[in-house]
DNA sequence: TCTTTATTTAAGTATTGACTTAAATAGCAA
DNA sequence: TTGCTATTTAAGTCAATACTTAAATAAAGA
């Protein structure tokens, strides 16, 4: 299992949590391109651009004098395979209370 | 929607992440199980759990001394949500790369 | 009531992390 | 080469947070 809580370390940020976002929907972005989105500083965005690619939930690349970045569907495909097992267990868990309510239903 | 940067720094921490972990397997456990996994003090396994409880994602009830914790669904849900969403654009631009990948071998 | 067990709350410390400005790097164009 | 645009790296600051020990709370049992 690779480290999902350095993932979700990546997304537990505001700012991060936007651009993942956004990449999704728009697709690939420069780096000043996303910055305009947020009032901080073009190197807050760029550190928070490299925790994002240093945790393998976006790629990037370069052109010309800009570096493009995009998402990296394998950083999300992880954390979605977590969700999806503990989806098993948490729908057997609810399935388990429905029957127990069902029960004591049929008791009256 | 939720605010799921909340859940995110709550599973960012590996011993609140393998807490939700082992809840999701087993079940129901009370603080004193948990703790017992961990080398950390009692107080801070209580503090980690508190951070769980805060953004939503176990549910606590008291079973006479002992305060017994498990998953609250909805809590992992909303993550659930988000990342199916996610998924639709990113199998997306899969599917746009792989088509791109087709189209150039075609020309061949 | 007094004691024991289970857990939380309080208070203080140390590390981590998000931000800033200034300086460095990379590529393109005059 | 010199300059211009885009972005990153470096260095330092401040706030958030994960931990500790000590004290408080809650429930049960002698």
């Amino acid at each position: 299992m690779p480290d999902l809580t350095a993932s979700f370390a990546a997304l537990a940020d505001p700012v991060r949590f936007a651009i993942v976002d956004r990449l999704l929907r728009e697709g690939e972005l420069s780096a000043g391109e996303i910055g305009k989105d947020f009032k901080i500083s073009g190197p807050a965005i760029s550190q928070h651009l490299a925790v994002l690619h240093d945790t393998g939930l976006v790629q990037r690349r370069r052109m010309a004098q800009r570096r493009m970045y995009s998402v990296e569907p394998k950083g999300l495909s992880a954390i979605s395979d977590w969700i999806a097992e503990a989806r098993k267990f948490w729908e057997a868990s609810l399935d388990r209370l429905e029957q127990a309510l069902q029960n004591e239903k049929d008791l009256k």
